[in-house]
DNA sequence: CCTGAAACCTGTCTGC
DNA sequence: TGCAGACAGGTTTCAG
């Protein structure tokens, strides 16, 4: 799921509780169990469960898509979900342990356990002293109010990158995946196609619109939930181009078109959001 | 600087 | 039914 509506989702969930278990902060961690090593980016694992047991979690955040633990001592701890990553709280009595796909537990005094879970494997943790270590290259956040449609407009204007790897890349902006892409290129009527720099200023303030727009809606609806893993989100439901191939657009009618860019599936009405010349 | 391809992984779905 | 191939919410690395 993991894009920045359903991290933040999580980072909410976590420190204020849900539906799906307690909440995280101002819980005391007593062991970690590494289930698969190389979930764990740094640092190895002996050292990683040695650092932690005994340790509370004193803030919770998001950063991009990386969820963002504080500890007792001043270190941090990072979780990148990547494509199948997720987080399942385990109730006492513990089940037998570990569940399919558990990566990483983490133990708490009252018998509550809370799975790193992740089918593929592509996610990571970090715990670090200094998170610019990680999260130093990251773009703006699209959320922050001080970033202004001026300063987005000129940073447009530098790329000559198509938009659509443009808005994935995370030194760009901080948060955006494939499905959020598609739906506020949609949203501002841009062909994926498009380089940056031939952006118009009133098209520039239009994205930023739209990606502002798109992700609170998503945050707003916890997040979409898709293919077998439900995760307590419904934004799947309001999708307008995502996965749409072939099905009429909800404005216009015309039939959704799907395209492999940057090797990622692409979705856009081709009616809507109008082709570059050439 | 930019683009494309491959790698890292497992699971699901489609079509023959 | 069985099996090959496509596809999947992300990122990094390498070749050209």
């Amino acid at each position: 799921m993991p894009e920045l509506p359903e991290v933040e989702t999580i980072a909410r969930w976590l420190r204020e509780g849900s539906p799906q278990g307690p909440a995280l902060l101002g819980r005391t961690c007593q062991r970690v169990e590494v289930l698969w090593p190389r979930t764990l980016a740094a640092p190895d694992p002996i050292t990683f469960a040695q650092r932690l047991s005994g340790q509370t979690i004193t803030t919770i955040g998001r950063r991009g898509k990386f969820l963002r633990w504080g500890l007792t001592d001043g270190a941090v701890i990072l979780l990148h979900l990547r494509m199948s990553g997720d987080l399942h709280w385990q109730p006492p009595p513990a089940p037998p342990s570990p569940q399919p796909h558990d990566r990483l537990v983490f133990h708490f005094a009252d018998g509550w356990r809370l799975a790193f879970n992740d089918p593929r494997k592509f996610g990571r943790v970090w715990l670090v002293e200094d998170e610019t270590d990680v999260l130093g290259a990251l773009g703006p956040e699209p959320l922050d109010p001080t970033l202004s449609a001026e300063d987005f407009y000129a940073r447009l204007q530098r790329s000559r990158t198509r938009l659509k790897p443009l808005l994935l890349d995370q030194r760009f902006l901080a948060g955006l995946g494939n499905i959020y892409t598609d739906e506020v290129l949609f949203h501002a009527g841009l062909h994926p196609l498009r380089p940056a720099h031939t952006l118009t200023r009133a098209e520039a303030e239009r994205l930023l619109s739209a990606i502002r727009q798109v992700l609170q809606d998503g945050i707003a609806h916890h997040g979409a939930s898709i293919d077998w893993v439900y995760r307590g989100g419904d934004f799947q439901n309001y999708f307008a181009v995502y996965r749409r191939a072939g099905q009429p657009c909800r404005r216009c009618g015309t039939p959704i078109q799907r395209l492999v860019i940057g090797q990622r599936g692409s979705h856009f009405c081709p009616h809507c959001q109008p082709p570059p010349e050439g």
